[in-house]
DNA sequence: GCAAATCGTAACCGAATTGTAACAATATTA
DNA sequence: TAATATTGTTACAATTCGGTTACGATTTGC
């Protein structure tokens, strides 16, 4: 169940044995052999594309800016034989994350995509989504996607869970989430809130633990892990 | 005014040399000649930390370590002379999140500031937040970290340690106690402090000496070491 | 307009939390 | 050191709190 890598290289050795490697970090890893394949199979649920600068075809970079300019914030690692000033600042220039010149060994490699995946762990996306780990919560779609699965949430739902996850681990108290997901409306019972966390639980199935209660103060969400 | 970065190495030319050119850049630079006075200098405000890796007395490693386990999760670059494959994964291992070794181009220390900004911006600290050494008192999510673990106390326990905490080593007496955490309530026994006290102590084990009691007056919380 | 989905509330139960009393241990004072 | 005051601990009963179910009201979609 470990987070989703993509890798792109042209050269079909390197993608089998970082493959091979990365596999036995715990991580879930797909490859392409082109830019133009990488943006067919490119899906926002990767959690880092590992990205080499100079292909045949399209570069790295170009695809890098591509997927920039359709907003997609997924950390990007170029890879790259090259080591220059000038091919370095362009991987950063097109929004790289890190850059790294081969060869390069496997430890370092993992090292800075562990240092990266901590830091995006959980954070907001330009394109309104929370990712936590296998829970998903996009605010622009409104949708909650778990482990892979799509949960129907009803409205008030959804932006209880909503709230609560903008702010995880921050404790809500129950007068809180009623301030903010009632904006308008003043008499509704905190016990209230305790049937929608029921309702929201039952669905989130397996994942329902992702929000506790703490006894006296409120609800929160928690951060995988 | 750019963001704040702590800049700290114990050769002075090199911190004045980067302070002008991070300064150039934008950025509001303060730097530190050792690791302890940079512990001193550090406030949650600052966005980026850049850490000379060895240095005389408290080396670098060992300070991010502490930050990091002060639960402090600022980034942090390694900037360092050495360039060895187990100094790198070093600095990767106490949480650094890149590391770059002298001798290095401003060009890429720029470029590799702003791709860790990118990824942390509004990510700001939370600074409502009692750090004491090993014991952390999160007001916001109202827990306490002891050494690691998380503590999980009852609301009125957690009231009535974040009150001592959010004066420490001043002495409450049982009335001022009763008084603020209690806000509504009249017929609370003093005694009753006194057993909230224990449960108090029980769960923090190994750091239960953190409170302490004058007979007499009251009960304070001490600042460690 | 009707049927289905969604929502808010009341009522219940079990579990966690809490306050107190009684007593033991320790500190303070003379 | 003895007498007294203060603090620590335990056990237990009262209370609060959270989870759940059921049900009627309201909204939504067709």
């Amino acid at each position: 169940m470990g987070e989703k890598i993509l890798l792109v290289d042209d050269d079909k050795d390197i993608c089998e044995i970082l493959a091979f490697n990365l596999s036995n970090e715990g991580y879930q890893v797909d490859y392409a052999y082109s830019a133009e394949d990488a943006l067919k199979k490119f899906t926002p649920d990767y959690s880092l594309i590992l990205l080499d600068g100079m292909m045949g075809g399209m570069s790295g970079y170009k695809m890098a800016e591509q997927l920039r300019h359709n907003s997609y914030s997924v950390p990007i690692i170029f890879l790259t034989a090259k080591d220059t000033e000038n091919d370095m600042l362009t991987g950063f220039s097109v929004g790289g994350d890190d850059y790294i010149s081969k060869p390069f060994s496997i430890k370092e490699l993992v090292a800075r995509i562990k240092a990266i995946l901590k830091r995006t762990a959980g954070v907001k996306e330009k394109n309104n989504r929370l990712v936590f780990g296998d829970v998903v919560v996009d605010l622009e779609t409104k949708e909650v996607i778990a482990g892979r699965k799509v949960i129907a949430f009803t409205k008030t739902e959804f932006e209880i869970l909503a709230l609560l996850a903008t702010n995880p681990a921050k404790i809500f108290r129950r007068e809180d989430i009623i301030d903010r997901v009632w904006k308008d409306a003043l008499y509704t019972t905190e016990r209230t809130i305790d049937v929608h966390i029921t309702r929201l639980r039952k669905k989130l199935g397996a994942y329902a633990s992702i929000i506790s209660s703490r006894s006296g103060y409120g609800y929160r969400f928690n951060i995988p892990e």
